[in-house]
DNA sequence: ACGGGTCTGTAACTTAGGTTATCCGCAAAA
DNA sequence: TTTTGCGGATAACCTAAGTTACAGACCCGT
């Protein structure tokens, strides 16, 4: 259902039952796919953009010395490539890391809404800027924060974004990653990630076994984070 | 003049000559700010956007244990806080490194040109993306690369980005930045930035002093850096 | 002309995180 | 029921980058 989306959407601004149905209707498809497929190549041309309904997506960007980069993780709600309606083709692999269900939308309906719907052409628009400040946040991280630190932070990112869709019970989430993509998010090295990921169970923050994370301090995991969610922009906006 | 940031549009879109004229009508002011002033803080409640016709701004997201860093930097031409208009505010500060010449563009006059210049609307957009795309690389910078080819990568950068709007000679470009500010943007301190920048001279690939690089070996500096321009969008687009 | 500040350059030493290599447990093939 | 392969855990060792400290160059203000 696509009533993940708008739940994340209204979560920040007023969304019209007219606007509603016209996001709706722009949806052509639900495609689902596995684990570990490639929903969208770097340098593909693109002609529809994808609203992940279920599972986690990540933005791959490699070295060609094989080192990965996730410069992004998306989970349900979340306009996966709609930077891709601007910009054509993607700078990055957009991978699924669990099953997926992707809504198809292509780029004509979303053409067809910046011309007729231009409030929500700002809509849409807000949302890629918001992805953008995760972005920056992330780059934050991969500057200037310690390894556990930036665990942390991501952990209470997640903690924050699912919540907004429904996807969090009071102590965790699921979380489907295996340490190795722990790691490419982080820029850290398998290794390294382990190690971090046992300083946080050690001093009892957290936990963490088969696929589900449980958040045993928040307020510690906040601490070592120096976790501020003004960034995910989660208030009502004029627009 | 407002010029330089048509010469970056045009680039990478066509723009009308009445797109021009509505562009060039959003402007109501032009402000100078001098060198380390903030031009935006992080939070304060926006109005306008700035349009960058001559300086350099950085923008900055600092930790409490006063570690900065810079997530990106903004030359001649570049719309730097247009996503301040569907955002509202901002998650960083945006500083100038240099003294600046701004166009002030009010949230108004780019709201009428949502609502009435749909294509123009896809365009601001798109700029935003791309901005996005090269916070994408430099996250993919600070993960993955070595100290030396990431520094070599955001002088190729910054040469793209300044040809593009005739700011570079053949063979280098004014660079203000201190190697403090430097740093700040590789996620390095100041002193391994400092031995990095020998290590590039001392291979031969640039010079950098009062102010000035020149790129000795281009080829070679895109070498160490796996230089590939892909993600700055630099070809006609269809919107 | 002098004192203070900022920028750059280096040296000596430390450390967070990378590298390489095993080992264990488990689930899916076969 | 083995086998194979992946994910996780951990140990020993290594290195890129951080830290601290200091010195010279060049401002800029008085």
């Amino acid at each position: 259902m696509i009533s993940v989306a708008l739940k994340k959407l209204r979560r920040r601004i007023e969304i019209s039952t007219e606007e509603e149905r016209v996001i709706r209707a722009s949806i052509v498809e639900v495609r689902c796919i596995a684990a570990d497929e490639i929903a969208v190549r770097a340098g593909q041309p693109l002609h529809s953009s994808l609203l992940l309904l279920d599972g986690w997506l990540a933005r791959c960007k490699d070295l060609s010395s094989g080192e990965r980069q996730v410069t992004q993780l998306h989970v349900a709600g979340d306009f996966a490539d709609l930077h891709g309606f601007t910009l054509k083709r993607l700078d990055h692999d957009l991978a699924a890391i669990s099953e997926c269900r992707l809504a198809v939308v292509p780029h004509e309906a979303l053409r067809d809404i910046t011309d007729r719907f231009p409030r929500l052409a700002r809509v849409l628009w807000f949302s890629t800027n918001v992805d953008a400040a995760i972005q920056r946040e992330l780059t934050l991280s991969l500057g200037q924060r310690s390894a556990i630190s930036r665990m942390a932070h991501l952990f209470c990112e997640l903690y924050m974004r699912l919540e907004v869709v429904g996807k969090t019970s009071r102590d965790g989430y699921d979380f489907p990653l295996t340490q190795r993509e722990l790691s490419e998010c982080l820029g850290l090295t398998v290794v390294h990630a382990n190690r971090t990921l046992q300083e946080l169970r050690r001093r009892g923050l957290i936990e963490l076994e088969n696929r589900r994370l449980t958040i045993l301090d928040r307020r510690g995991l906040g601490g070592i984070a120096e976790f501020d969610p003004s960034y995910l922009y989660i208030d009502h906006q004029q627009l």
